[in-house]
DNA sequence: ATAATGATGTCAACACTGATGACATAATGG
DNA sequence: CCATTATGTCATCAGTGTTGACATCATTAT
């Protein structure tokens, strides 16, 4: 028997197939019972990994966050000027947001969800966008020589400019064409950083 | 017979009843059949009125947009200052994400969605909110006499920013007490018009 | 007034879905 | 080698969106 009764490693590969069928196709259509379909095994047998399809979701989420924060951290050590390197991460927020629409919306949408924050999610910095964004904005503050006075609300609100962008784009309103969305992209941060640095 | 084998006006019933049921638990927990229910009709019969599921909830969707935008023109109206208009529709757009979190995030889930997009919908000026951020960012270029060079980069930081900040806040980035809300809100909108016009 | 027609409702069914409990098989450790 | 545990299958439950066949009502034409 060529197939193997036990598949080895369900839970690697559930992980992988659900983010690729999320990424492809949206949250709404992925189904357990149909991922389970394309791996070869009873839908059944992916209970014994995950507690429910939510769960799975949620790693998908995680591994998403993962990776976004891995572009923005090399982003981030890609320039030197502080002011850049705020633009360069934002943009790349961005763009993550714009290659990988689906997963983007589904990471934000499975946050708030219990069967997020009830992950063995060890917080690694580096893995947050919220603290990269937070690292640049201090870096930016240390700069500019400034009072750490609107420290939160500053970083709250570069945070809020980039993902508001990103979200805008990839629902349709904003440009259409790359280069303009590059363009609008790069205003929305640069005028960001402005007003918040602007006193 | 006092119940009536005709319900009289079962399509304002189910948008009405779908409007409360997605406002209350959000997208996910709402389906026809349960809907069908409440009104106490068969679920069959919102066939008649609706092609599907969708379609309803594009309907909620647009309902949704009519009375944000509502919103914004009172606020944009109750102001002079230009700045002030700029601010307030910010924060007017934000609170009602805040106070309505399921809604809002339906009505920018749909906009996308061809069911929404193949809907009747007339575009009303009034109706919608990118058209009032268009008229509030105008009146501000006119009253700092500044080229209109970059009118659709800065009509769109505002935007996103707004955007951003409203959707952060409803999933839980960010922080929690009403009074620290507002004035996250309200230094979001500061900061971007103060990016978008210094130049 | 009555008969035909169209609008609107019910009912039963199909093809799905998430999830669970009973059972089968494989791997592991005493 | 055997018992225990991990992992898979199968059958089943309750629920869903949607549709086609039929029932009922409202309206309109004869």
């Amino acid at each position: 028997m060529n197939e193997k009764y036990h598949h080895g490693d369900l839970f690697a590969a559930v992980i992988e197939q659900a983010f690729e069928i999320i990424e492809a196709d949206g949250y709404a259509s992925f189904s357990i019972r149909s991922l389970a379909r394309q791996i070869g095994v009873d839908s059944a047998a992916i209970y014994r990994h995950f507690k429910s399809k939510e769960t799975v979701a949620a790693q998908v989420a995680k591994k998403g966050f993962a990776t976004l924060a891995q572009d923005m951290q090399d982003n981030l050590n890609a320039h030197t000027d502080a002011t850049e390197k705020m633009v360069a991460i934002g943009v790349c927020y961005i763009d993550f947001a714009i290659a990988h629409p689906n997963l983007f919306e589904l990471m934000f949408n499975m946050v708030n969800s219990p069967h997020y924050r009830n992950m063995d999610c060890e917080e690694d910095p580096n893995q947050s966008p919220s603290l990269i964004f937070s690292a640049a904005w201090h870096g930016l503050l240390k700069q500019q020589s400034q009072p750490q006075a609107t420290a939160a609300t500053g970083q709250f609100s570069l945070w809020s400019a980039v993902h508001g962008c990103a979200m805008l784009l990839i629902q349709g309103h904003g440009p259409q064409e790359a280069d303009l969305i590059k363009q609008y992209s790069e205003t929305v941060c640069r005028n960001m950083v402005r007003g918040c640095l602007a006193l």
